[in-house]
DNA sequence: TTAGCTCATTGCAATATTACGATGAAACTA
DNA sequence: TAGTTTCATCGTAATATTGCAATGAGCTAA
């Protein structure tokens, strides 16, 4: 035990889950954020700006990039990093689909 | 190791980390979404609606309640659980602010 | 080539999460 | 009262996550 039975939940359940993990810890909140502000790609900075050492900076980059919500690119001997739009839209249209799934159902609540 | 440095992060980070647990266990997405369907508020039949064990869902539930989303009353020896609107709201809020900070920047985007 | 970057990966250690059986508390039912 | 239902909690096992030092791959500059 341990395991999450995924086999028990449907496809976009599932999906929801590890879309909402790019959210779900701290330091990838912070990377997101930072990259939004920045605009413009980034790299290792993230070191710097969040203060946790650079191999966990570097695990932290490649969770985004495995839910897609980031991608990176090769520039020298650097990578650049910076939202994928499309992965963006996605997850963000997924979210609020819930989000307003409840709004449009006020007043019959029951406690 | 293997701890949350929550002291490097700002409130907010925090917050929203804290907040995107809530989706991000495809169980607690099924909470969630059964919640938002049946409206009405329910109880343990979610254990015959998902699949997993008495205690499991009992544990979902104290997190999703924990995490304020949701929120239960007690009706005899049962207990009715049901969205936390307030809250709702207010992580609505959180999420749509993130993914409106990048809607709005379209255009300049490098990789 | 050699030295110095930048970053990913590997290999750990510590902690967190997921899941369940067993137990017990509280309320209902006969 | 005794039995049943409903649920939370405890204890435990298995797996996942977080974090870092060390190492290595790939590039740049001298």
């Amino acid at each position: 035990m341990g395991v999450t039975k995924t086999n028990l939940f449907s496809d976009v359940q599932n999906e929801i889950a590890v879309a909402a993990k790019a959210f779900a810890h701290p330091a990838r909140v912070a990377i997101i954020q930072y990259l939004l502000k920045t605009n413009a790609c980034i790299n290792g900075d993230l070191v710097q700006e969040l203060g946790l050492a650079q191999a966990t900076i570097s695990q932290h980059l490649r969770e985004l990039k495995d839910i897609g919500i980031i991608q990176g690119t090769i520039e020298g001997s650097r990578i650049s990093y910076c939202i994928n739009p499309v992965r963006w839209a996605e997850i963000s249209k997924q979210f609020s689909e819930i989000f307003d799934q409840f709004a449009a159902q006020q007043g019959d609540n029951c406690c």
